[in-house]
DNA sequence: GGCCAGGACACCA
DNA sequence: TGGTGTCATGGC
């Protein structure tokens, strides 16, 4: 069992996932920041609610402070929090990148990863999450459920770093975005679906190759 | 009513 | 560098 091989089995059993919720780039980038620590469900909500006042763009948050940007993202919690990293975010758009996501495509990847990752309230996962899912760049994204798949598959001990879990899988597959695009989209949709499952996994296309299948 | 969710960060040792 | 508290809403 590989990275590679494992996500043959997904993408066989199930076609590509073909996702990230978002309509532009910019909206990938706010999604990114407001569903940290939070439900999709949630962060979806303080993302219409930001589009219902045409914010949801660069020229809708420009010049917007934290506390205008406060009240209208309540439902994707940490609110006060998340507002600062959205206005630290548009800030930093303008002054690199003219206000285009579009113009991060340029950056070679990891130069563009440090320099999100000066941004403050943008880490690790936030910063390739903008740049594999809005800027197109091959840096592969490990989340919470990375994690529980790949430590549920034994793949990994599930305490390493980020970077750690980041390498185990660059080095193991094609430096490819699209790929990465499609295998963090395919981990999402299994972990939601078999993972967290109670008491068994159900229709895991993984099933019969993991070794904790049946245990909650 | 408690726990958790697609994190990040300050503070501490 | 590793562990812990904080931020806070909504669903179950």
């Amino acid at each position: 069992m590989t990275p590679k091989s494992i996500y043959r089995r997904l993408l066989r059993a199930r076609g590509p996932a073909g996702w990230w919720p978002g309509e532009t780039p910019f909206e990938v980038c706010v999604g990114a920041i407001l569903v940290q620590n939070t439900a999709w469900p949630n962060a979806d909500r303080a993302l219409r609610a930001l589009k219902d006042r045409g914010r949801l763009s660069y020229e809708g948050l420009r010049g917007m402070a934290a506390e205008q940007i406060a009240p209208i993202i309540r439902p994707s919690g940490t609110f006060n929090v998340k507002a600062r990293r959205l206005a630290a975010f548009v800030d930093f758009l303008g002054r690199r990148y003219e206000g285009r996501v579009e113009h991060m495509a340029r950056e070679e990847p990891w130069a563009l990863r440090r320099q999100l990752l000066d941004v403050p309230g943008i880490g690790r996962e936030t910063a390739d999450c903008i740049a594999l899912y809005a800027a197109g760049h091959p840096l592969f994204v490990v989340d919470g459920y990375t994690r529980r798949v790949f430590t549920r598959l034994g793949l990994i001990r599930g305490d390493e770093s980020y970077d750690e879990v980041q390498r185990f899988f660059m080095r193991r597959l094609p430096e490819d975005a699209r790929l990465f695009n499609d295998y963090h989209a395919q981990i999402v949709v299994l972990a939601k679906q078999s993972c967290r499952a109670r008491p068994v996994c159900v229709e895991c296309p993984l099933d019969d190759v993991c070794p904790k299948r049946g245990v909650a």
